[in-house]
Formats: C-alpha cells, sequence, structure tokens
RNA sequence: ACUGCUCCCUACUCUGUCGCGGCUCCGAUCUCGUAUCGGAGGUGAGGAAAGUCCGAACAACGUAAAGCACCGUACCAGUUAAGCGCUGGGUGUCCGCCUCGGCGGAUAACAGAAAGUGUCGCAGAAAAUAACCGCUUUUGCGGUAGGCAGUGGGCAGUAAGCAGAGGCAGUCGUUUCCAAUGGAAACGUUGCAAACUGUAAACUGCCUACUUAAAACUGCCUACUGAAAUAGUAAGGGUGAAAACGUGCGGUAAGAGCGCACGCAUCGGCUGGGUAAUCAGUCUUUGGGAUAAACCUUGCGGGUUGAAAUGUCACAUAUAUCGUGGGUUGAGGUUCGCUUGACCGACGCUUCAUCUUCACCCCACCACCGGUGGGAAGGGAGAGGGAGCACCACGAAGGGUAGGCAGCUACAGGCUACUUGUGAAGGUAGUCGUAGAUAAAUGACAGAGCUCGACAGAAUUCGGCUUAUCGGGGAGCAGUGUUU
RNA sequence: ACCUCGAUAGCCCAACUGGCAGAGGCGCCUCACUUAGAAUGAGGAUGUUGGGGGUUCGACUCCCUCUCGGGGUA
C-alpha cells in the first residue's frame, strides 16, 4: 500500500459514529486554524477513519469550503505516513492494535493558503501521537 | 482607427511529481462477491452549476369525476413538448428627428370602471345621488327712482254767489247851500247790474319743486334693489392628482348638447384591407372622473406532492405486540377547504347445535317384483343461527435500519452543411459521445510563459427568465475623424 | 435537492382594509436636584421603513426583482 494514498476505505462515512464524536465520546485539542476530534472505536481495516468539517457560517460560498477541505485532506495525505508506522506494528503482529476516527474542523475565519495548514497538521499529528 | 449599442464564442496556458471519483481492460488474493488490492488506458463542473422566478418531463398518491371555493393568468398571431419565454405584428404612453405627419427608438400585469360594492386624506362649493354659493321665474313683505290716479297743496282762470268800492236808478229821511211849494250837493237807506276789484267753498286748466310759487300722504304700474319662500339651472365659483365633452352661434326668465356648425372621444352596425389584434371610410348611439398590482365580473388554465418523490433487495423476533371496531351485509375509505356522485372495500376457513331434503338401512301395511306410512346412528346437499380464526380498518406504545441496486444520465442532445421562413424556429443529411458522486470526486508541490486570471462548485433531467462577473476574440448597426 | 417565513431608530417592537414621514419602551445627549453618583423630574436628538424598480394623485402597507437572515423535510 502506498504511504500517500487516500481510499475512500480511509474516510469517515458512519454518520452514527460522527454523531457519537459530537455528543460525548470524543475528545478534541487544537492547533490554529485546526481542531482535531478524536475517539477510540472498534474493528477497522485501517488506523484512522478521518474526515473534514468546514462551517458553514463563516464560508458562504461552495467553492471556498472545498477548497478548505481539500488543503486539509492533502495536508493530511503528505503527512499521516508517520503515525500509521507507529500504529501499524502491534496491528500487524497481532490483532490488539487501536483504531481511531478522527474529524479535523476548520476554525479559523480567512481563507487559509497551503503552508498554513500543512504546518498545524504536522502540529496536531505530533501532538495526537504524544 | 476610435466610441456606443446588440448578438455570439471563450473562461489563464504548458511540463513534471504525488493524489481523488466514475468507466474499460489486465493481473493477484480470498470469505468466490465482479469483493479487496495493484497496474494500464481514457475521462471528470458552469455560463451562469446560483436564485428557485416560470414551464415541462418523470414518479407516487385507490379511479383521479362534477360543483363551489381557492390559486394563476389576460392585445393578436406564430413558435415550441410547454411557458408569465422567444419571434413578428397591433394599440397606448414617452423621447428624438425633420421635409409637420410621418420616421426611428424606448416602454407597457395592454380584458372589463357603460354589471355591482368599496375607497378617493388635506384643500375645495362640490370627489359622483350632483348638493351649496351664484343666476333666474313666480309669490307676498320692504326700500329707492319714475309714471299714472287720487287726497292735500300751489298757480292761473271762471264768477252764479258773496264781499268791496264805484256807477246808475228810485223812494224816503237828515244835514248844508242856493235865485226856495223848487233845485243842487253830501250822508244814510232801498233797488239794479250787462261792466270793475277781490274771493271762502265749488268748478276748470296747469303744476306739485329740491337752484322751489307749491308741506305731505294714499293706491296702482314700471325699473332697480333688500331679506325670505317656491321652482328652474348647471354658464361661473381662488382648490386639487382628478371637476361632469371643447369652441362659436342661436336659444332662454336664467341657463344647459337644449338646437345647429366644426372638432374630440365612444358602444354598435355596414363597407373595404388584414388569419387576427386592429386600421381607414361611413351611419348611428352616447358624453359615463380615477382606482381592478381594492373586492369583483368575464374568458382561459390548474388534482396534490416533489428524487429526502418512488420501486426493489438485504438486515432487523417486524406482514411482530397491545387495544377497539369490522369480519357476523358491511368497519372504513373516496387525496387539498367543503359538498355530491359513479365507486373501492375483508366476504375465505374451522367448529357447534337446529331445520328441510335425498339415497341407503330397519319396521309395519297394502299388495305382488312395486307402492304407502313411520323410524333413525352415520353419509350427501341446502337453509338460517352461535362461537372463533384468517383477513381489513383505526389507534397506542415501541423496535430496527439509515446499507446495496434501480430512479441516474442517450437525449424535446450538441456541432457542421444545405434548405424553408421577415424572424423565433422547423426540415433533411452528415458527424460527435461529453461528470454521475452519496459525508459526497478536480487538489498540492516545483518550474516556465503571458494580457497576471472575475463571478463562482453538478446532486433527477431538460427549455427559459433573473442575478453575479476580470478580461480576450468575432459579427452586425450607428456616429465621429483621417486617408484614398 | 425541495418547501416555507421574515427584515421598521443602537436594541425590543407598533402602525387596521394605501392618506403625507411613523407610536411606544429600553438606551443616548442636555439641564435641574446632589459635595459627587444613582434614582427622579424637565427637555431634546436619532429613520434611505433591507436595496432597486413598478402600480397609484399618494406606498411601511399592493406587485416584481435582488440581498441578507430564520425554520422545515426521511
Amino acid at each position: 500500500m502506498s504511504t500517500q494514498s487516500f481510499k475512500k476505505s480511509e474516510r469517515l462515512k458512519s454518520r452514527k459514529t460522527i454523531g457519537r464524536l459530537f455528543n460525548r465520546e470524543g475528545q478534541s485539542f487544537a492547533k490554529f486554524p485546526l481542531r482535531l476530534v478524536y475517539m477510540e472505536i472498534e474493528e477497522s481495516e485501517v488506523p484512522i477513519q478521518f474526515t473534514v468539517s468546514v462551517p458553514k457560517r463563516k464560508f458562504k460560498r461552495a467553492v471556498d469550503r472545498n477548497r478548505i477541505k481539500r488543503l486539509i485532506r492533502e495536508a493530511y495525505r503528505l503527512h499521516k505516513a508517520p503515525l500509521f508506522e507507529k500504529l501499524m506494528p502491534s496491528a500487524t503482529a497481532d490483532k490488539s492494535g487501536k483504531c481511531y476516527a478522527w474529524m479535523v474542523l476548520f476554525t479559523g475565519s480567512e481563507m487559509p493558503d497551503y503552508q498554513q495548514v500543512e504546518k498545524s497538521m504536522k502540529k496536531l499529528i505530533s501532538k495526537f501521537s504524544e
């Protein structure tokens, strides 16, 4: 499996799981302009199911929201490899590895460029690894 | 060449690397499903994808009806699957031009206000029945002026009468004088009157002023006028967004389309042009303020709900559970507000007893190979009845899923050529295949170029409209300037 | 994707069935009272009625359109 691919199976799709994330079970921390909400889930083929959200209240044009989501996804795709390395070995050895659901929210109110997003994504991942 | 308007096309480009959604093909793996992974090829947002303002397709709702209600719509014709779109035409309004009655442009929810109801603030006499002021007729009551008549008055005249003075005549008286039975004069008295003067009343004439000779009053008439009543009238009345056809003449008590002429508008008829809206002419009717984006009337159209519609497969103890009713001749339903109607609607099975009937069987009698009567466990058929189940309807309280497939992209499709038409569009032929996701795909990095890149992201699909928009290119029309 | 409601002063809200520029409360400003402040009293200001266009003599109101905001759907 390529370390930079981003397949359909890596995406968080279950509406139920998303609901649980926001209700009570999810933990979260923030690195401006991003905020990570995550929780432990059972039985997944991949270590992390990932999704993105951008509030409509701050960005009214669909074009802007799409662009931000694409930037965040791109940053995640390019920098997730080290994290997977950390989670995978246990998963491959015996099936005791932990799986997580991730949702990344964009909390800023202005259009970011890719460098900003990449920087905060790196921080997010390094903090999560601890 | 520039400027303006209209229409059409286009929507930064190229290279490399890493990625994403469909599609096709190949390979590998296993739980054999076209599941997962890998690879290759090819493909992947818009002119507005937006707003959801119109119109359809498509789907479901039990068949999808009629009336009322409700909603929409409104010059005509064409175009189209359809339309509040588009094209062409007509009419009105506004603007511009000039050769002054045509041309050009813009614009219009452009049916009906002469079916009815409502509204029209302030101002104004009055906002729609025409009332008020005003004007005018008539009536009575006043005022002023004039006229006539009268009373009164003034002037003049008449003079029978009266009075006056005078005259004449007579008688008598008195007095005085003289030439003395007389005479004369004066006074008194009586008479006369035809003349003189004056004149109450009367009569006649003229006048009755206002700078006088003539105070004033009454009645009637006329004119003007005051305040009323009655009737007529809509010419005029400072307003207002809007004022009861306009101008002139006649007419009238005053006036008025009351009449006439010219003109304006208008319902309708006829003739002609046009498919029609409508235009021109002519005859006739009428002169009715605005508002229908107030209610409304008329014509036309509309069943409702929208892909989160809907079908189907899988999962889920879920065609499950509980209650009520129907099933038992009818519970319930018939869509949106109401009503009506053709109507739709489970109607099958089990069991219990009763009755009727049939054949067999048993008994008795008549009789002779049959008939009649009676009995009855069981069997067949039928009738109505009781109980229950299936099934149907409504409600309650809950449970589960939120996955797959279909709908889902090939078409009222695009492009080109020819052709028909003023045009929107149509026809014929050729050619092209061009997103289809479902937490939802187009991005990042590096480099290069240029005019330095706007508005902006598909979610069932089309045709329109509206709105946003940096630029670039093309065509047509109009104007200006330069050159030839 | 589809359906639906709303927008009036800094804030909350009236204004009928069109009538001439719009009421009220809170807040704001000035003055008085007080040593000062609060409270109280007196006075005052504040409006493109979301933008644009239309109908009408006249529009917060009726119609069209745009912008912004709210709500709903299985």
